[in-house]
DNA sequence: GCGATCACTGAACATTCGTTTAGTCTACTA
DNA sequence: TAGTAGACTAAACGAATGTTCAGTGATCGC
Protein backbone atom coordinates (compact mmCIF):
# COMPACT_ATOMS: atom_id res chain seq x y z
CA UNK A 1 0.00 0.00 0.00
CA UNK A 2 1.30 3.07 -1.11
CA UNK A 3 0.48 6.50 0.97
CA UNK A 4 -0.04 10.10 -0.75
CA UNK A 5 2.63 11.17 0.02
CA UNK A 6 4.71 8.63 -1.98
CA UNK A 7 2.90 10.30 -4.70
CA UNK A 8 4.62 12.95 -6.97
CA UNK A 9 2.83 16.26 -6.60
CA UNK A 10 0.85 16.33 -9.84
CA UNK A 11 -0.47 12.82 -9.27
CA UNK A 12 -1.42 13.79 -5.56
CA UNK A 13 -3.15 16.79 -7.54
CA UNK A 14 -4.86 13.99 -9.95
CA UNK A 15 -6.29 11.84 -7.31
CA UNK A 16 -7.46 14.86 -5.39
CA UNK A 17 -9.56 16.09 -8.75
CA UNK A 18 -10.91 12.16 -9.30
CA UNK A 19 -12.10 12.06 -5.85
CA UNK A 20 -14.05 15.68 -5.79
CA UNK A 21 -14.89 15.33 -9.49
CA UNK A 22 -16.83 12.15 -8.93
CA UNK A 23 -18.28 13.18 -5.55
CA UNK A 24 -19.04 16.85 -5.97
CA UNK A 25 -19.56 16.81 -10.26
CA UNK A 26 -17.09 18.85 -12.62
CA UNK A 27 -18.94 22.30 -11.89
CA UNK A 28 -19.34 21.80 -8.07
CA UNK A 29 -15.30 21.67 -7.57
CA UNK A 30 -13.63 24.42 -7.51
CA UNK A 31 -9.59 24.79 -8.65
CA UNK A 32 -9.06 26.09 -4.46
CA UNK A 33 -11.01 22.82 -3.44
CA UNK A 34 -8.61 20.16 -5.04
CA UNK A 35 -5.27 22.89 -4.05
CA UNK A 36 -6.26 22.54 -0.52
CA UNK A 37 -6.98 19.04 -0.71
CA UNK A 38 -3.96 17.94 -2.02
CA UNK A 39 -1.97 20.73 0.36
CA UNK A 40 -0.98 22.55 -2.41
CA UNK A 41 -1.12 26.17 -3.99
CA UNK A 42 -3.85 27.02 -6.71
CA UNK A 43 -1.78 28.38 -8.89
CA UNK A 44 0.60 25.12 -8.67
CA UNK A 45 -2.25 23.35 -10.19
CA UNK A 46 -2.41 25.29 -13.25
CA UNK A 47 1.21 25.30 -13.28
CA UNK A 48 0.93 21.31 -13.97
CA UNK A 49 -1.92 20.77 -15.74
CA UNK A 50 -2.38 24.24 -17.63
CA UNK A 51 -6.69 25.08 -16.99
CA UNK A 52 -9.03 22.85 -15.06
CA UNK A 53 -9.94 21.40 -18.40
CA UNK A 54 -6.34 20.24 -18.31
CA UNK A 55 -6.68 18.67 -14.93
CA UNK A 56 -9.87 16.58 -16.35
CA UNK A 57 -8.46 15.43 -19.17
CA UNK A 58 -5.90 14.35 -17.30
CA UNK A 59 -8.23 12.16 -14.69
CA UNK A 60 -9.89 11.16 -17.96
CA UNK A 61 -6.59 9.28 -19.27
CA UNK A 62 -5.60 8.24 -15.46
CA UNK A 63 -8.62 6.29 -15.77
CA UNK A 64 -8.48 5.19 -19.24
CA UNK A 65 -5.05 4.25 -18.37
CA UNK A 66 -5.79 1.98 -15.27
CA UNK A 67 -8.49 0.03 -17.12
CA UNK A 68 -6.30 -0.66 -19.81
CA UNK A 69 -4.06 -1.95 -17.18
CA UNK A 70 -6.23 -3.97 -15.20
CA UNK A 71 -7.65 -5.32 -18.37
CA UNK A 72 -4.68 -6.81 -19.55
CA UNK A 73 -4.77 -9.24 -16.38
CA UNK A 74 -8.45 -10.26 -17.45
CA UNK A 75 -9.28 -13.43 -17.33
CA UNK A 76 -6.25 -14.45 -15.18
CA UNK A 77 -7.65 -13.73 -11.76
CA UNK A 78 -7.20 -16.73 -9.92
CA UNK A 79 -9.96 -16.15 -7.54
CA UNK A 80 -13.31 -15.85 -7.08
CA UNK A 81 -13.20 -12.62 -6.28
CA UNK A 82 -15.10 -9.80 -8.21
CA UNK A 83 -15.10 -7.16 -5.91
CA UNK A 84 -13.87 -3.97 -7.02
CA UNK A 85 -11.23 -2.19 -5.16
CA UNK A 86 -11.17 0.65 -3.54
CA UNK A 87 -8.99 3.03 -6.17
CA UNK A 88 -11.56 1.12 -8.93
CA UNK A 89 -14.34 2.29 -7.34
CA UNK A 90 -13.25 6.14 -7.18
CA UNK A 91 -12.25 5.82 -10.65
CA UNK A 92 -15.46 4.05 -11.97
CA UNK A 93 -17.18 6.50 -9.58
CA UNK A 94 -15.71 9.76 -11.30
CA UNK A 95 -16.23 7.67 -15.28
CA UNK A 96 -20.20 7.30 -14.06
CA UNK A 97 -20.39 11.08 -12.82
CA UNK A 98 -18.30 12.41 -16.09
CA UNK A 99 -21.09 10.54 -17.83
CA UNK A 100 -23.94 11.68 -15.75
CA UNK A 101 -22.70 15.22 -16.73
CA UNK A 102 -23.13 14.60 -20.20
CA UNK A 103 -18.83 13.96 -21.29
CA UNK A 104 -18.17 13.80 -24.64
CA UNK A 105 -15.06 11.23 -23.47
CA UNK A 106 -16.67 9.89 -20.69
CA UNK A 107 -19.72 8.39 -22.74
CA UNK A 108 -18.24 7.38 -25.12
CA UNK A 109 -15.78 5.09 -22.63
CA UNK A 110 -19.14 3.93 -20.53
CA UNK A 111 -20.39 2.93 -24.49
CA UNK A 112 -17.36 0.80 -24.44
CA UNK A 113 -17.93 -0.87 -21.31
CA UNK A 114 -21.29 -1.55 -22.60
CA UNK A 115 -20.09 -3.03 -26.16
CA UNK A 116 -17.62 -5.08 -24.89
CA UNK A 117 -20.21 -6.57 -21.81
CA UNK A 118 -22.34 -7.20 -24.78
CA UNK A 119 -19.58 -9.14 -27.07
CA UNK A 120 -19.43 -11.02 -23.60
CA UNK A 121 -22.78 -11.88 -23.36
CA UNK A 122 -23.04 -12.90 -27.23
CA UNK A 123 -20.03 -15.17 -26.40
CA UNK A 124 -21.65 -17.24 -23.31
CA UNK A 125 -25.28 -17.26 -25.08
CA UNK A 126 -23.36 -19.18 -27.85
CA UNK A 127 -22.10 -21.58 -25.34
CA UNK A 128 -25.64 -21.89 -24.12
CA UNK A 129 -25.05 -20.01 -20.58
CA UNK A 130 -26.90 -17.09 -21.49
CA UNK A 131 -30.28 -16.77 -22.60
CA UNK A 132 -30.42 -14.65 -26.12
CA UNK A 133 -32.38 -11.39 -26.14
CA UNK A 134 -34.52 -9.25 -28.83
CA UNK A 135 -32.10 -6.11 -27.94
CA UNK A 136 -28.71 -7.63 -26.87
CA UNK A 137 -27.61 -3.63 -26.76
CA UNK A 138 -30.25 -2.23 -24.70
CA UNK A 139 -29.44 -5.22 -22.36
CA UNK A 140 -25.64 -4.76 -21.70
CA UNK A 141 -26.30 -1.14 -21.52
CA UNK A 142 -29.12 -2.14 -18.82
CA UNK A 143 -26.65 -4.43 -16.62
CA UNK A 144 -24.04 -1.85 -17.03
CA UNK A 145 -26.32 0.82 -15.27
CA UNK A 146 -27.47 -1.58 -12.85
CA UNK A 147 -24.00 -2.35 -11.73
CA UNK A 148 -22.51 1.16 -12.29
CA UNK A 149 -25.51 3.07 -11.83
CA UNK A 150 -26.05 2.96 -8.16
CA UNK A 151 -22.10 4.34 -7.35
CA UNK A 152 -24.11 8.08 -7.82
CA UNK A 153 -26.98 6.92 -5.53
CA UNK A 154 -25.13 5.44 -2.88
CA UNK A 155 -26.88 8.34 -0.47
CA UNK A 156 -30.51 7.55 -1.48
CA UNK A 157 -29.78 3.75 -1.40
CA UNK A 158 -28.19 3.59 2.13
CA UNK A 159 -31.09 5.59 3.42
CA UNK A 160 -33.49 2.75 2.47
CA UNK A 161 -31.37 -0.07 2.93
CA UNK A 162 -28.65 1.01 5.08
CA UNK A 163 -26.28 -0.28 2.44
CA UNK A 164 -23.47 1.75 1.99
CA UNK A 165 -22.79 0.49 -1.55
CA UNK A 166 -19.36 2.46 -1.53
CA UNK A 167 -17.91 0.50 0.95
CA UNK A 168 -17.09 -3.53 0.26
CA UNK A 169 -19.36 -4.41 2.09
CA UNK A 170 -22.25 -3.15 1.04
CA UNK A 171 -21.00 -3.30 -2.43
CA UNK A 172 -21.11 -7.03 -2.12
CA UNK A 173 -24.15 -7.11 -0.80
CA UNK A 174 -25.75 -5.23 -3.61
CA UNK A 175 -23.96 -7.99 -6.01
CA UNK A 176 -25.69 -10.74 -4.59
CA UNK A 177 -28.95 -9.39 -4.89
CA UNK A 178 -27.98 -8.22 -8.56
CA UNK A 179 -26.83 -11.84 -9.48
CA UNK A 180 -30.32 -12.95 -7.89
CA UNK A 181 -31.82 -11.18 -10.26
CA UNK A 182 -29.96 -11.92 -12.84
CA UNK A 183 -30.75 -15.93 -12.43
CA UNK A 184 -34.08 -16.07 -12.30
CA UNK A 185 -35.52 -12.66 -12.56
CA UNK A 186 -38.54 -11.76 -10.01
CA UNK A 187 -41.56 -13.38 -11.48
CA UNK A 188 -42.72 -16.45 -10.14
CA UNK A 189 -44.17 -17.35 -14.08
CA UNK A 190 -41.94 -16.37 -17.19
CA UNK A 191 -45.05 -14.09 -18.78
CA UNK A 192 -46.71 -12.61 -15.48
CA UNK A 193 -49.54 -10.41 -16.29
CA UNK A 194 -47.41 -6.73 -16.03
CA UNK A 195 -50.25 -4.92 -16.15
CA UNK A 196 -50.13 -4.94 -12.31
CA UNK A 197 -46.25 -3.42 -12.90
CA UNK A 198 -44.76 -2.57 -9.23
CA UNK A 199 -43.20 0.26 -10.99
CA UNK A 200 -46.52 2.25 -12.28
CA UNK A 201 -45.03 5.71 -11.31
CA UNK A 202 -48.34 6.60 -9.80
CA UNK A 203 -48.20 4.87 -6.48
CA UNK A 204 -45.01 5.47 -5.90
CA UNK A 205 -44.74 8.82 -3.16
CA UNK A 206 -45.71 8.97 0.13
CA UNK A 207 -45.34 11.93 2.67
CA UNK A 208 -42.92 14.69 2.10
CA UNK A 209 -39.94 14.82 3.34
CA UNK A 210 -39.08 18.55 3.49
CA UNK A 211 -38.93 21.29 5.40
CA UNK A 212 -40.08 23.45 2.74
CA UNK A 213 -43.41 25.72 2.61
CA UNK A 214 -42.59 24.64 -1.52
CA UNK A 215 -45.75 25.70 -4.02
CA UNK A 216 -46.72 28.26 -1.10
CA UNK A 217 -44.54 31.10 -2.88
CA UNK A 218 -46.26 30.29 -5.89
CA UNK A 219 -49.77 30.93 -4.98
CA UNK A 220 -49.21 33.60 -2.17
CA UNK A 221 -47.11 35.61 -4.73
CA UNK A 222 -43.41 36.97 -4.27
CA UNK A 223 -42.00 38.46 -0.58
CA UNK A 224 -40.75 42.18 -1.15
CA UNK B 1 -52.13 21.52 -23.79
CA UNK B 2 -51.08 24.23 -22.23
CA UNK B 3 -48.53 26.47 -23.72
CA UNK B 4 -45.92 28.03 -21.79
CA UNK B 5 -47.29 32.05 -21.93
CA UNK B 6 -50.10 30.24 -20.18
CA UNK B 7 -48.35 29.84 -17.27
CA UNK B 8 -48.14 32.07 -14.55
CA UNK B 9 -44.19 33.79 -14.40
CA UNK B 10 -43.45 32.38 -11.22
CA UNK B 11 -44.41 28.56 -12.86
CA UNK B 12 -42.30 29.12 -16.10
CA UNK B 13 -39.48 30.20 -14.48
CA UNK B 14 -39.63 27.26 -11.75
CA UNK B 15 -40.16 24.90 -14.52
CA UNK B 16 -37.31 26.27 -16.53
CA UNK B 17 -35.47 25.73 -13.35
CA UNK B 18 -36.68 22.26 -13.25
CA UNK B 19 -35.55 21.63 -16.61
CA UNK B 20 -32.17 22.68 -16.44
CA UNK B 21 -31.37 21.94 -12.89
CA UNK B 22 -32.28 18.15 -14.07
CA UNK B 23 -30.19 18.48 -17.32
CA UNK B 24 -27.16 20.03 -16.12
CA UNK B 25 -27.19 20.22 -12.26
CA UNK B 26 -27.74 22.67 -9.85
CA UNK B 27 -23.68 23.99 -9.83
CA UNK B 28 -23.71 24.17 -12.91
CA UNK B 29 -27.04 26.46 -13.78
CA UNK B 30 -26.53 29.97 -13.12
CA UNK B 31 -29.27 32.64 -11.87
CA UNK B 32 -28.84 34.42 -14.81
CA UNK B 33 -29.25 30.83 -17.90
CA UNK B 34 -32.37 29.87 -16.05
CA UNK B 35 -33.89 34.15 -16.27
CA UNK B 36 -32.99 33.70 -19.46
CA UNK B 37 -34.54 30.59 -20.30
CA UNK B 38 -37.76 31.85 -19.11
CA UNK B 39 -38.06 35.35 -20.50
CA UNK B 40 -37.14 37.31 -17.45
CA UNK B 41 -34.74 39.35 -15.62
CA UNK B 42 -32.33 37.49 -12.93
CA UNK B 43 -33.48 39.98 -10.37
CA UNK B 44 -37.11 38.88 -10.89
CA UNK B 45 -36.15 35.13 -10.04
CA UNK B 46 -34.93 36.25 -6.51
CA UNK B 47 -38.17 38.60 -6.11
CA UNK B 48 -40.02 35.78 -6.01
CA UNK B 49 -38.56 32.67 -4.65
CA UNK B 50 -35.43 35.11 -2.61
CA UNK B 51 -32.67 32.86 -3.65
CA UNK B 52 -31.25 30.11 -6.00
CA UNK B 53 -31.57 27.70 -2.83
CA UNK B 54 -35.42 29.12 -2.57
CA UNK B 55 -35.62 28.19 -6.20
CA UNK B 56 -34.70 24.96 -6.00
CA UNK B 57 -36.87 24.18 -2.55
CA UNK B 58 -39.88 25.09 -5.42
CA UNK B 59 -38.63 22.85 -7.76
CA UNK B 60 -38.61 20.16 -4.73
CA UNK B 61 -41.98 21.31 -3.87
CA UNK B 62 -43.72 20.91 -7.51
CA UNK B 63 -42.35 17.42 -7.77
CA UNK B 64 -43.37 16.13 -4.56
CA UNK B 65 -47.12 18.14 -5.68
CA UNK B 66 -47.29 16.28 -9.29
CA UNK B 67 -46.23 13.01 -7.61
CA UNK B 68 -48.44 13.44 -4.85
CA UNK B 69 -51.35 14.06 -7.21
CA UNK B 70 -50.96 11.41 -9.50
CA UNK B 71 -50.39 8.78 -6.72
CA UNK B 72 -54.06 9.50 -5.86
CA UNK B 73 -54.60 8.23 -9.66
CA UNK B 74 -53.05 5.02 -8.66
CA UNK B 75 -54.87 1.73 -9.67
CA UNK B 76 -57.52 3.36 -11.58
CA UNK B 77 -55.62 4.04 -15.12
CA UNK B 78 -58.15 2.29 -17.15
CA UNK B 79 -54.75 1.69 -19.94
CA UNK B 80 -52.35 -0.38 -20.04
CA UNK B 81 -50.29 2.72 -20.78
CA UNK B 82 -47.11 2.41 -18.54
CA UNK B 83 -45.53 5.08 -20.04
CA UNK B 84 -44.14 8.40 -18.57
CA UNK B 85 -45.22 11.15 -19.51
CA UNK B 86 -42.90 14.16 -20.73
CA UNK B 87 -43.95 16.27 -17.77
CA UNK B 88 -43.15 13.03 -15.23
CA UNK B 89 -40.31 12.21 -17.14
CA UNK B 90 -38.69 16.15 -16.66
CA UNK B 91 -39.53 15.54 -12.67
CA UNK B 92 -38.25 12.41 -12.41
CA UNK B 93 -34.58 13.01 -13.97
CA UNK B 94 -34.88 16.23 -11.72
CA UNK B 95 -35.13 14.23 -8.99
CA UNK B 96 -32.51 11.50 -9.72
CA UNK B 97 -30.00 14.66 -10.31
CA UNK B 98 -30.79 15.74 -7.21
CA UNK B 99 -30.20 12.24 -5.58
CA UNK B 100 -27.36 12.07 -7.33
CA UNK B 101 -25.75 15.19 -6.20
CA UNK B 102 -26.76 14.22 -2.42
CA UNK B 103 -29.71 16.40 -1.71
CA UNK B 104 -31.23 15.12 1.51
CA UNK B 105 -34.36 16.24 -0.22
CA UNK B 106 -33.82 13.84 -3.08
CA UNK B 107 -32.24 11.28 -1.17
CA UNK B 108 -35.25 10.71 1.35
CA UNK B 109 -37.49 10.97 -1.67
CA UNK B 110 -35.93 8.44 -3.41
CA UNK B 111 -35.93 6.14 -0.72
CA UNK B 112 -39.67 6.46 -0.32
CA UNK B 113 -40.17 5.84 -3.69
CA UNK B 114 -38.04 2.11 -2.65
CA UNK B 115 -39.95 2.00 0.20
CA UNK B 116 -43.42 1.83 -1.68
CA UNK B 117 -41.61 -0.35 -4.26
CA UNK B 118 -40.53 -2.87 -1.56
CA UNK B 119 -44.31 -2.84 -0.34
CA UNK B 120 -46.06 -3.22 -3.71
CA UNK B 121 -43.34 -6.40 -4.33
CA UNK B 122 -44.09 -7.95 -0.80
CA UNK B 123 -48.17 -7.94 -1.44
CA UNK B 124 -47.47 -9.90 -4.93
CA UNK B 125 -45.02 -11.93 -3.45
CA UNK B 126 -47.59 -12.95 -0.36
CA UNK B 127 -50.11 -13.36 -3.67
CA UNK B 128 -47.59 -15.57 -5.41
CA UNK B 129 -46.52 -13.48 -8.15
CA UNK B 130 -43.67 -12.16 -7.36
CA UNK B 131 -40.32 -14.67 -5.73
CA UNK B 132 -39.10 -13.89 -2.66
CA UNK B 133 -35.69 -12.72 -1.97
CA UNK B 134 -33.12 -12.60 0.73
CA UNK B 135 -33.11 -8.53 0.64
CA UNK B 136 -35.82 -7.18 0.09
CA UNK B 137 -34.64 -3.69 0.73
CA UNK B 138 -32.30 -3.93 -1.72
CA UNK B 139 -33.73 -5.45 -4.76
CA UNK B 140 -36.63 -2.90 -4.25
CA UNK B 141 -33.30 -0.12 -4.57
CA UNK B 142 -31.66 -2.25 -7.34
CA UNK B 143 -35.41 -2.13 -9.45
CA UNK B 144 -35.70 1.84 -9.15
CA UNK B 145 -32.15 2.53 -10.24
CA UNK B 146 -32.75 0.59 -13.25
CA UNK B 147 -35.88 1.77 -13.96
CA UNK B 148 -34.78 5.64 -12.94
CA UNK B 149 -30.87 6.05 -13.05
CA UNK B 150 -30.88 5.83 -16.85
CA UNK B 151 -32.60 9.17 -17.21
CA UNK B 152 -28.97 10.31 -15.95
CA UNK B 153 -27.00 8.38 -18.36
CA UNK B 154 -28.78 8.90 -21.65
CA UNK B 155 -25.74 9.78 -23.43
CA UNK B 156 -23.95 7.13 -23.38
CA UNK B 157 -26.86 4.85 -23.73
CA UNK B 158 -27.52 6.70 -26.58
CA UNK B 159 -24.47 6.10 -28.19
CA UNK B 160 -24.46 2.65 -27.38
CA UNK B 161 -27.77 1.61 -28.58
CA UNK B 162 -28.70 4.72 -30.86
CA UNK B 163 -32.44 4.76 -28.13
CA UNK B 164 -32.51 7.85 -26.40
CA UNK B 165 -34.53 7.19 -23.36
CA UNK B 166 -35.62 10.72 -22.79
CA UNK B 167 -37.91 10.11 -25.99
CA UNK B 168 -40.98 7.89 -25.71
CA UNK B 169 -39.42 4.89 -28.32
CA UNK B 170 -36.51 4.93 -26.43
CA UNK B 171 -38.20 4.60 -23.31
CA UNK B 172 -40.45 1.79 -24.56
CA UNK B 173 -37.44 -0.06 -25.73
CA UNK B 174 -35.99 0.27 -22.25
CA UNK B 175 -38.90 -0.79 -20.45
CA UNK B 176 -39.03 -3.60 -22.86
CA UNK B 177 -35.69 -4.88 -22.21
CA UNK B 178 -36.28 -4.43 -18.57
CA UNK B 179 -39.47 -6.63 -18.09
CA UNK B 180 -37.66 -8.78 -20.39
CA UNK B 181 -34.62 -9.33 -17.62
CA UNK B 182 -37.10 -8.85 -14.75
CA UNK B 183 -39.35 -12.35 -16.45
CA UNK B 184 -36.37 -14.79 -17.02
CA UNK B 185 -33.32 -13.19 -16.09
CA UNK B 186 -30.18 -13.87 -18.04
CA UNK B 187 -29.16 -16.65 -17.40
CA UNK B 188 -29.94 -20.57 -18.91
CA UNK B 189 -29.70 -22.20 -15.44
CA UNK B 190 -31.10 -20.79 -12.02
CA UNK B 191 -27.34 -21.33 -10.70
CA UNK B 192 -24.71 -20.80 -13.15
CA UNK B 193 -20.95 -20.12 -12.92
CA UNK B 194 -20.73 -16.70 -12.01
CA UNK B 195 -17.17 -17.20 -11.60
CA UNK B 196 -16.68 -16.62 -15.36
CA UNK B 197 -19.06 -13.27 -14.88
CA UNK B 198 -19.60 -10.78 -17.64
CA UNK B 199 -19.10 -7.89 -15.42
CA UNK B 200 -15.98 -8.76 -14.39
CA UNK B 201 -14.06 -5.11 -14.47
CA UNK B 202 -11.20 -5.95 -15.78
CA UNK B 203 -12.00 -6.54 -19.27
CA UNK B 204 -14.12 -3.67 -19.58
CA UNK B 205 -11.88 -1.13 -21.47
CA UNK B 206 -11.39 -1.11 -25.70
CA UNK B 207 -9.47 1.69 -27.09
CA UNK B 208 -9.57 5.69 -25.86
CA UNK B 209 -11.63 7.61 -27.02
CA UNK B 210 -10.30 10.96 -26.02
CA UNK B 211 -8.38 13.31 -27.90
CA UNK B 212 -6.17 14.11 -24.36
CA UNK B 213 -2.69 13.28 -24.38
CA UNK B 214 -3.62 11.73 -20.52
CA UNK B 215 -0.97 10.91 -18.42
CA UNK B 216 2.40 12.36 -20.37
CA UNK B 217 1.96 15.56 -18.43
CA UNK B 218 2.78 13.47 -15.17
CA UNK B 219 5.93 12.33 -16.52
CA UNK B 220 7.27 15.21 -18.74
CA UNK B 221 6.37 17.68 -15.79
CA UNK B 222 4.91 21.00 -16.19
CA UNK B 223 4.70 22.93 -19.00
CA UNK B 224 6.48 26.70 -18.11
C1' DG C 1 -57.90 60.96 -8.88
C1' DC C 2 -54.80 58.86 -5.22
C1' DG C 3 -52.07 56.14 -2.44
C1' DA C 4 -50.60 51.57 -2.01
C1' DT C 5 -49.22 47.35 -3.75
C1' DC C 6 -46.84 44.39 -6.60
C1' DA C 7 -44.57 42.58 -10.86
C1' DC C 8 -40.62 43.68 -12.92
C1' DT C 9 -36.03 45.75 -14.50
C1' DG C 10 -31.12 47.98 -14.91
C1' DA C 11 -27.38 48.74 -12.47
C1' DA C 12 -24.53 47.90 -9.06
C1' DC C 13 -22.88 45.10 -5.06
C1' DA C 14 -19.52 41.72 -2.80
C1' DT C 15 -17.75 37.29 -3.47
C1' DT C 16 -15.91 33.55 -5.84
C1' DC C 17 -14.31 31.73 -9.94
C1' DG C 18 -10.42 30.31 -13.31
C1' DT C 19 -6.33 32.21 -14.57
C1' DT C 20 -1.97 35.20 -14.92
C1' DT C 21 2.06 37.34 -13.27
C1' DA C 22 6.09 38.08 -10.83
C1' DG C 23 8.87 36.22 -7.97
C1' DT C 24 11.29 32.82 -4.38
C1' DC C 25 13.50 28.67 -3.40
C1' DT C 26 15.81 24.44 -4.54
C1' DA C 27 18.56 21.46 -7.34
C1' DC C 28 21.26 20.38 -10.86
C1' DT C 29 24.85 21.68 -14.48
C1' DA C 30 28.86 23.76 -16.46
C1' DT D 1 30.79 28.88 -7.95
C1' DA D 2 27.79 31.11 -11.34
C1' DG D 3 23.87 30.11 -14.00
C1' DT D 4 19.92 27.89 -15.44
C1' DA D 5 15.58 25.21 -14.95
C1' DG D 6 11.72 23.91 -12.72
C1' DA D 7 8.69 23.29 -8.52
C1' DC D 8 6.10 26.21 -6.05
C1' DT D 9 3.63 30.42 -4.01
C1' DA D 10 1.48 35.21 -2.95
C1' DA D 11 -0.91 38.42 -5.03
C1' DA D 12 -3.57 40.18 -8.24
C1' DC D 13 -6.42 40.01 -12.60
C1' DG D 14 -10.92 39.99 -15.24
C1' DA D 15 -15.02 37.54 -15.59
C1' DA D 16 -18.92 35.26 -13.65
C1' DT D 17 -21.49 34.26 -9.75
C1' DG D 18 -25.55 35.09 -6.27
C1' DT D 19 -27.66 38.94 -4.50
C1' DT D 20 -29.24 43.86 -3.37
C1' DC D 21 -31.12 48.26 -4.36
C1' DA D 22 -33.45 51.99 -6.31
C1' DG D 23 -36.71 52.83 -9.35
C1' DT D 24 -40.55 52.29 -13.15
C1' DG D 25 -45.04 51.08 -14.64
C1' DA D 26 -49.33 48.93 -14.13
C1' DT D 27 -53.28 47.58 -11.22
C1' DC D 28 -56.48 47.96 -7.63
C1' DG D 29 -59.30 49.73 -3.61
C1' DC D 30 -60.83 54.05 -1.84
Amino acid sequence: MRSDSDLSTPARIRDAALARFGTDGFAATSVRTIASDAGVSPALILHHFGSKDGLREACDGHVFAFFQRTAGRAGQSQTREHMITDEAMTLLRYLMRQASEDSAWANTMVAQVIEMTKEGLAARTERGDIRPTADPDMRAALLVMLRLGPLLFSGAIERATGADVLTADGLQRMYSTILEILRTGIYTVPHPDVEEDPFELGRYLGSDPGPTDHDSRLTTGGRN
